[in-house]
Formats: C-alpha cells, sequence, structure tokens
RNA sequence: GACCCCAUCGUCUAGUCAGGUCAGGACGUCAGGUUUUCAUCCUGAAAACAGGGGUUCGAAUCCCCUUGGGGUCGCCA
C-alpha cells in the first residue's frame, strides 16, 4: 500500500448524550481497520445541530472510547489522544470551509436556495402523507428568476440551500459489506445542505470533511445506507472521490427493538404517563418546565443523573445501553470491546475470545456480518465472568479499587487496604462483574448494629432448623471463637473445621451456613473462613451475640 | 405507504464468495455431578439452514417468488 492509500478512517459522534453501544460499535470498527492497516484513526465532532450540542457530552463521548481503549490518531485532543494537522475537528469550527464548496455548488447551478419556512414544508408532508403519496420536495424555489431571488435576500427572508439532485441517472454505491446498493433516478429529492442558520446538514458537512480530512473507508451504522447516495451525488459534484463505504447492520434488544440511546428516556415516559404524572416526582429534582418539556418531546433526552434520579423516584430500572452503563455495571472494558467486536464480526472458526490486540492485527472488513444482531446480556455477562476469573489475582484487586473508587467509595472508606485485599481476592472466583462484590458484600461495610434477621425461609433454615439448630450451634462455637489466638482465615479454617469435627459429624455447612447468615444477615456471602477473616473477631463477635439474642423472636415468628 | 437492506439452533455466529463432511462453536436452557452459601467448576442432552419454485448427479451455499424482520423518508446526526 502506498503513503497516498493509506487507510484513514474517522468516527464522527454527534455530542448528544453518551456513546452508546452501536456507536461504540462502529468506532471500534473504524479503530481496529485502521490499526489493522497501519492507517490513522480520526475522531470528528459533528456539532452543526445547535439546538442540541453541549461540550459536556463531547467529553463524555472522549472518555467512553479512552475507556474501551480506542484511541484516536487526530481529532480532539484528550490525554495521549488527538491533534493533527487536518482539524479543526469540530465542525462548527468549520464553517467557513463549508461556506466556500457551498458557494461552489450555488455557482455551477448544482445547489440553489430555497425559501419554503418549515411550516409550509411540514404541510406539504402532512398533505402528501394524507393522500398516501411519497413525499418529495417540488423544487419550487428551482424555478425562482433571478429578480425574485434578489427581492427575497433583500428583505431578508430565510432560506436554505437545496442541492439539485440530476435527473434521470440511477446512484450505484460499492458497499464493502453489502456489495451493490442502487437507487433509481427520481427517487431522491432536492435536500437541504444549509440551514438557515447558515449551519450545514449533516450530509454536507461529512462529505466536505471527509474529503478534507482524506478519509479513505466509512465505516458506519446501516441507518445511514439511505443516505449514501446523497453523499455520492455530492461528492461527484464537488469533485471529491468517493470512499469506500461499509455499512454495518443494528444492534437490537432483546426484544427486536431497536437498541437507541433513548431507550432510557421511553422507559421513563412510559411509567410516567402509565402513572397519569403531569408533574416530576417531589424527590427527583427537576424542575417543572424541563420535566414538561422532556414529556412532551419524544427526542428530548434527560442527562445521566437526572435520568437516574428519575428513575429512582419511580422506581423504574433503566436499561444499560451506554458505554458508561456497562462501566457503572462493573464489565470490563476489554470484555466489552470484545463482545462489541463480536457483535457483527467474526475471526471465523470457533475463536470467539480475542482482545484488542487481535482484532488491530486480523480485523478486516470482509468478515462483517450483514444481518442485524440482538445484544445477548447473558453472553456478555459470561464473557466478563471468564475474564475476571482469568485475571491476575492483583491485577482484580487493582481493578475492583479502581471501581469503588469511582462508584462505591465507601467501601475504601470502611476497610483497611488489607481488609479491601481480602474481600476482592475472595470474591474474585465468585464474580460476574465487579459490582457483584459490592452489591453483595454490602453487609461488610454496615455498622454491626444494623445487621437484622428478618424472618424468611433461607434464615430459618438456617438457624431454627433441626437440632441441633444453627442458633444451638452459634451459641455453642462462641466461646472457641472468641478464644481463638490469630485471628486470619487459616487459623479460623483449622478452627472451625476441628470444631465440626466434633460438634458437627465433620459437615462444616452445619456451622458455617449459621455463622454466615449470623454475620451478613443473610445466606450469601464469600467463603465463611474469609468473610469472618475480613470483619474481624471484634465484629464478628459483635454480630453474634446480636444474632443470638434476637433468637425467641425469630422462633416465635417461625411458629 | 414508497424506497433500500437483511434472513443458519432461543441468542451471537462458523460454513455461502470458488455447490459435495451425521450443519461446527459459544451463550442460554434442561438433566446429572463437585462444592460451607451464592457464584463457579465438570459431564451429558435437546436445539437451526423461514416457505415455495427452479439450476444441478448433488443446494444452507447459485437464481426467482413469497413471507418475515429492519432501516430511511427532518432546516437531527
Amino acid at each position: 500500500m502506498t503513503s497516498e492509500s493509506r487507510v484513514r478512517t474517522r468516527f464522527a459522534p454527534s455530542p448528544t448524550g453518551h456513546l452508546h453501544v452501536g456507536g461504540a460499535r462502529s468506532a471500534l470498527f473504524c479503530w481496529a481497520f485502521a490499526r489493522r492497516y497501519q492507517g490513522k484513526f480520526l475522531l470528528r465532532i459533528e456539532d452543526t445541530d445547535q439546538k442540541r450540542s453541549s461540550v459536556d457530552a463531547s467529553q463524555g463521548f472522549l472518555e467512553d472510547l479512552s475507556w474501551l481503549g480506542i484511541d484516536w490518531d487526530e481529532g480532539p485532543k484528550w490525554k495521549s489522544c488527538g491533534g493533527g494537522d487536518t482539524g479543526p475537528y469540530e465542525q462548527s469550527q468549520r464553517l467557513d470551509i463549508y461556506d466556500r464548496y457551498m458557494q461552489q455548488l450555488l455557482n455551477s447551478g448544482a445547489a440553489y436556495r430555497a425559501f419554503e419556512t418549515p411550516d409550509e414544508l411540514d404541510a406539504a408532508r402532512r398533505q402528501a402523507r394524507a393522500e398516501k403519496r411519497a413525499y418529495k420536495y417540488n423544487r419550487a424555489s428551482l424555478s425562482l428568476d433571478e429578480a425574485t431571488i434578489k427581492s427575497y435576500l433583500d428583505q431578508g427572508r430565510p432560506y436554505v440551500i437545496r442541492f439539485r439532485i440530476p435527473d434521470d441517472q440511477p446512484v450505484v454505491v460499492q458497499d464493502a459489506v453489502l456489495g451493490e446498493v442502487r437507487v433509481e433516478a427520481g427517487e431522491l429529492e432536492d435536500f437541504v445542505i444549509r440551514k438557515a442558520d447558515g449551519f450545514p446538514t449533516y450530509h454536507f458537512a461529512v462529505v466536505v470533511d471527509d474529503e478534507l480530512m482524506g478519509v479513505t473507508h466509512v465505516i458506519r451504522g446501516q441507518e445511514h445506507l439511505a443516505n449514501t447516495p446523497k453523499h455520492a451525488l455530492l461528492q461527484d459534484a464537488l469533485g471529491f472521490t468517493r470512499p469506500v463505504w461499509a455499512h454495518v447492520s443494528l444492534i437490537f434488544n432483546p426484544d427486536g427493538s431497536k437498541m437507541s440511546k433513548r431507550d432510557k428516556d421511553k422507559a421513563l415516559r412510559s411509567e410516567v404517563r402509565a402513572r397519569g404524572l403531569t408533574a416530576p416526582p417531589d424527590d427527583s429534582d427537576i424542575d417543572t418546565a424541563s420535566f414538561e418539556h422532556w414529556l412532551a418531546d419524544k427526542h428530548a433526552q434527560l442527562d445521566t443523573d437526572t435520568a437516574t434520579r428519575l428513575a429512582q423516584a419511580l422506581g423504574v430500572t433503566l436499561p444499560e445501553i451506554n458505554v458508561d452503563d456497562f462501566r457503572r455495571a462493573g464489565y470490563l472494558p476489554e470484555v466489552l470491546l470484545n463482545y462489541l467486536a463480536l457483535l457483527g464480526w467474526s475471526p471465523g472458526g470457533d475463536l470467539e475470545q480475542f482482545d484488542r490486540a487481535f482484532l488491530a492485527d486480523h480485523f478486516d472488513l470482509d468478515r462483517i456480518v450483514k444481518s442485524p444482531a440482538k445484544f445477548d446480556r447473558a453472553k456478555l455477562l459470561a464473557f466478563n465472568l471468564d475474564a475476571i476469573q482469568d485475571m491476575e489475582a492483583v491485577h482484580f484487586v487493582d481493578c475492583l479499587r479502581e471501581f469503588c473508587k469511582v462508584y462505591e467509595p465507601s467501601f475504601l472508606d470502611m476497610m483497611t487496604p488489607e481488609q479491601f485485599d481480602c474481600f476482592a481476592l475472595s470474591n474474585k472466583e465468585r464474580c460476574k462483574t465487579l459490582r457483584d462484590p459490592v452489591d453483595s458484600g454490602r453487609f461488610f461495610i454496615l455498622d454491626d448494629l444494623a445487621i437484622e434477621w428478618p424472618d424468611s425461609k433461607p434464615i430459618r433454615k438456617a438457624l431454627c432448623k433441626g437440632s441441633p439448630s444453627g442458633f444451638d450451634r452459634l451459641e455453642a462455637v462462641r466461646e472457641t471463637l472468641e478464644a481463638l489466638q490469630n485471628w486470619n482465615a487459616d487459623s479460623l479454617e483449622t478452627c472451625l473445621t476441628e470444631w465440626a469435627a466434633s460438634h458437627c459429624e465433620e459437615q462444616i455447612g452445619k456451622i458455617a451456613q449459621p455463622l454466615r447468615v449470623a454475620v451478613s444477615g443473610g445466606p450469601v456471602s464469600p467463603p465463611i473462613f474469609d468473610t469472618l477473616a475480613i470483619l474481624g473477631r471484634e465484629s464478628t463477635l459483635a454480630r453474634l451475640d446480636r444474632c443470638i439474642a434476637s433468637r425467641s423472636a425469630l422462633e416465635g415468628a417461625a411458629t
């Protein structure tokens, strides 16, 4: 491959909301393809919608991308990524560039000014719909004479610029995954390339930027397939070279609906409607005006924090759809990356689990799957488990510590570093996510006085059933524990195994489970010796005593 | 509705481009087993070429139709 034909790919998100998994997969494919051919991967922020763009959101994208390990060679600067000399990489900074090319099209007659108002167009669309006709812009402004146009301009009438679709010629585009895609003449309408506010539309900006940034391969979601003929025509009119397109199929929810970044808002809105709420719940901390606006506009999105608060107030579980959601849920970045790659691409054969380096060596366009894929959380979870089990123990401890630092700082505050290490290690073999240990190990950081033994089947089974019962054994073992010399997992194991030999017919479970319930308030914990070691002698005995003291209440409830 | 895209176990997929192995793997499911709880772990099983027509000695594979699914139809990207 010559240096001129060096691969250059780009990921071009609009900075609205967080990076969702579909976008992440597109970015990953672009990245992998560039790496595979020693090319460049660029990042460009498509912020030509003044109403929706926000600086914060694009920061979120960068963070999400870099968490996944997708680094970009050119684009916005962020840590060690970004830079490059085909920028600026924010479209809002490139307005003068677009205007130049816009003028070129205007001069050649390939584009023209159109003065219809949004309301007029809206009415025309509705009418077409009512008449069961496909709507297409009627080119009314194309036949305006120059004097009229000049007078409109003098009056300061707002206008857009439309691209004039060449007549009578079918558009054929080659797609690296789909093959030839053909659209007959007359199917396309004269689409808008510059909005009334002077900003280019997506179609125009994307074409100009891809050319100027030397993009050779455009890998993107199939939702863009219908736009591609428009882009091809624009490129032809501008004298640009067409890139290689590769349209990747979409990712769906298990129920078959499109996995959309708006799913959270959808879930929230439908709950709000189901309850007939017209004002935000008291504890959601949302002001009424923005709540009403959000409720009325199905395109509106709540930011993550607000959505989370509202979900809590409503008792709704939000679907995981953004990269950040999976991070919060305790998935490992390399696992998400692996799974995402597998959703729509495969290396062939039976290989499924691989890392970033493998992708960078082996990824190619010809193995991208054409059909849409459903996102299977169970499989992701299984991959995450495999990865955690394969990890070096010390690395896992580091990962869990990092996770807690961000999402569960109380675990670090309430435990000594030694306790935390032991806590992490005792969970490594049994957790599927980084969140599992903190969810199931909440009791570790609770005050001893906060542990309760609610009346439930597993608790009664462990404490009340049998003769001797769990309570009987707890009372019997207390003294032995109190007298134990060195309080650590090994000595606890020796001690309790010996004790079980003489008191439980060598069945360690007979004492393990009552102890587990006594110190945790529930039937689940890490291995019992680790659990007691982490808790320490003082907490263990305090919880034991309180549990024993609750005996009559629980036995009373059981009858 | 119009246009475009897609179609192998429940799910992700290998096999398709160069027709010829009991259609392979993984996740999930089910049945056993190991285990101090949960989670692991081990063994085994059920499970698919959407339907119909061609072409061919032979079709998951090539062609056509039907059906089903999806995308797009914005001064969003």
